[in-house]
DNA sequence: CGTTATGGGAAGTTAAACTATCCATCCTGA
DNA sequence: TCAGGATGGATAGTTTAACTTCCCATAACG
C-alpha cells in the first residue's frame, strides 16, 4: 500500500486514484471523460503528472446526474456544460440545448401539421403574454413537435387541456426564479437553471406520478 | 406497378410496404419491431402473408412518439406496452414501469442518503396526505434517486421548495385525472394515463421553459 | 409464367459509452 | 537509491441498442 499521502483536508488535490474513489467511476471511465473535454485537465505537477480538486468530483457528480436522471445523453451533457463553461448569453440558449438533447431528433416532416402546431403555439403564447419571437428557437420547435406527436397518437382531446397546463407552468417558472433571484454570477445563474430544469423536471414528474396515485385512489375509491 | 389493390377504405387491410409509408417508417424496421413483439403479427392470409390495419398503424405512432418524445427505449417502450396489453391491474404499475425506464439505472448507493431521502419523501408524503406505503415501490425509488442525484450535485436549497412542487404535482394530477374521468374501459385508461403522463411530462417541460423565458425576461427586465 | 413483393430470419452496421492494454515516466517506501 | 506499483496518454477492443442488409422460399399480379 504505497500511497496515502495526501492529509484528507476538505479541499484536497488528490491523484487519479482518489478522484476515482470519491467520484464513484472507475479510472479509466475519468480518463474517457478527460479526453472527451467534459472534464477540465488536472492541475499539472510535472510534464505527466496531475492532481484533482473537489471541482472535479462535484464537475463529475454533475456529470452523472445530467445523465442518469436528466436522461442526457453524454454528448448532450458535454454541449450543456460547454455552453455553461462559457457563460453562454442567456440561460435560454443553454436550456435549450438540453431541451434539444432530452426530446430528440424529432423534427416534424408534415407540413400541414407543423403549421397547425406553429399556429396553436403562437396563440397559446399570446393568450399568456409569453414571448414567441423566432419560429425556428429550439424550445418553440420541440414544442412544435411534442404537440405533433400528441395530435398523431390520436389524443388531441389532451390539447383542450393546453391553457390548463400552461398556467401551470406559470406558476413552476415563478418558483424557479426564486432559486435564481439574488445571485450575481451568470454562470452559477445559468448551472442553477440547468440543475432546477434538467433535474427539475424529473422531480417534478416523480411528483407528479405520487400525486396520480392520490388522485386516482381518491376518484375511483374502489381498488387500484 | 403491379400493387394498388385496396381501395382506400378508411380501415382497409394493407400489406406491408403501405403499413410503412402510412407509419413513415422502413420496412425493415417495421419487421424488426413485429420480430420483437411490440407489434402483434398482421393477419394471416396465407401461411406466409398477413395484413395490416389502422391499429398497426397506431401502434407504430404510439411507439415513436413514447421513444422520440417521451425518451423511452425500445426495451422500455416494449415493457409498458406490454402491461397496457395484459390490462395490468393498475395504471400506477404501468407508469411505474416507464418511470423506471426514464430515470435509468440509478440505484442509490450510499445507505445514509437513501435513508435520509427515504425519510424526506415519508415526511413529504404524510404532509400531502399522498399514499407512500412500500419502499421499494417502483415510484418511490425514483423519487429517491433524484432527491440524492439533487443533493449530491450540491443544490440541497432546491430541496427546501420541495412542499411548493409537491402542491403543482397535485394540481397537475387533478387535471390529469379529468382525462381519465368517464372512460370504463380499464386498458384505455392505462393507455390514457401513458399517453397523458409520458408525452405530458414532457409537454409540461417545455411549457416550463417557455414560462422561464417569460418569467426571466419580467424578472431582470434587460438584455437575455 | 415471369416479375415483383412478402414474411421470416440471420448476419452486418453504426453509434454511444465505456473498458482494456500498452508504455514511458513518476513517485514512494524500504 | 531503487524496485514495484501508480499515472497520463493513446490506441484498440467490448458491449448494447436500434437498426439495416441480405437472402430465400413462397405469394400475388398482370
Amino acid at each position: 500500500m504505497p500511497l496515502e499521502p495526501s492529509p484528507r483536508s476538505e479541499n484536497a488535490r488528490v491523484r487519479m486514484a482518489e478522484l476515482s474513489e470519491k467520484a464513484g467511476l472507475p479510472v479509466a471511465t475519468i480518463k474517457y471523460y478527460l479526453r472527451e473535454g467534459l472534464l477540465p485537465p488536472g492541475e499539472r505537477t510535472s510534464p505527466n503528472q496531475a492532481r484533482y480538486d473537489d471541482g472535479h468530483v462535484q464537475r463529475i457528480k454533475l456529470i452523472r446526474a445530467l445523465m442518469e436522471v436528466g436522461g442526457l445523453s453524454l454528448g448532450t451533457v458535454g454541449e450543456v456544460l460547454a455552453a455553461v463553461d462559457a457563460g453562454e448569453a442567456s440561460p435560454h440558449h443553454v436550456l435549450g440545448i438540453a431541451q434539444q438533447g432530452i426530446t430528440a431528433s424529432r423534427q416534424v416532416v408534415d407540413d400541414e401539421a407543423r403549421e397547425w402546431a406553429l399556429a396553436t403555439v403562437r396563440d397559446l403564447a399570446e393568450r399568456r403574454g409569453w414571448p414567441c419571437k423566432s419560429d425556428d428557437d429550439l424550445v418553440i420547435q420541440a414544442l412544435v413537435g411534442v404537440l405533433c406527436a400528441i395530435r398523431e397518437v390520436g389524443h388531441d382531446w389532451y390539447l383542450d387541456k393546453l391553457d390548463a397546463y400552461a398556467e401551470i407552468a406559470d406558476r413552476i417558472a415563478d418558483l424557479d426564479l426564486e432559486g435564481i433571484a439574488g445571485i450575481e454570477s451568470l454562470e452559477k445563474i445559468i448551472e442553477i437553471a440547468v440543475v432546477e430544469t434538467v433535474l427539475g423536471d424529473r422531480l417534478l414528474s416523480v411528483l407528479r406520478r405520487l400525486a396520480q396515485q392520490r388522485a386516482s385512489k381518491a376518484y375511483f375509491a374502489r381498488e387500484g
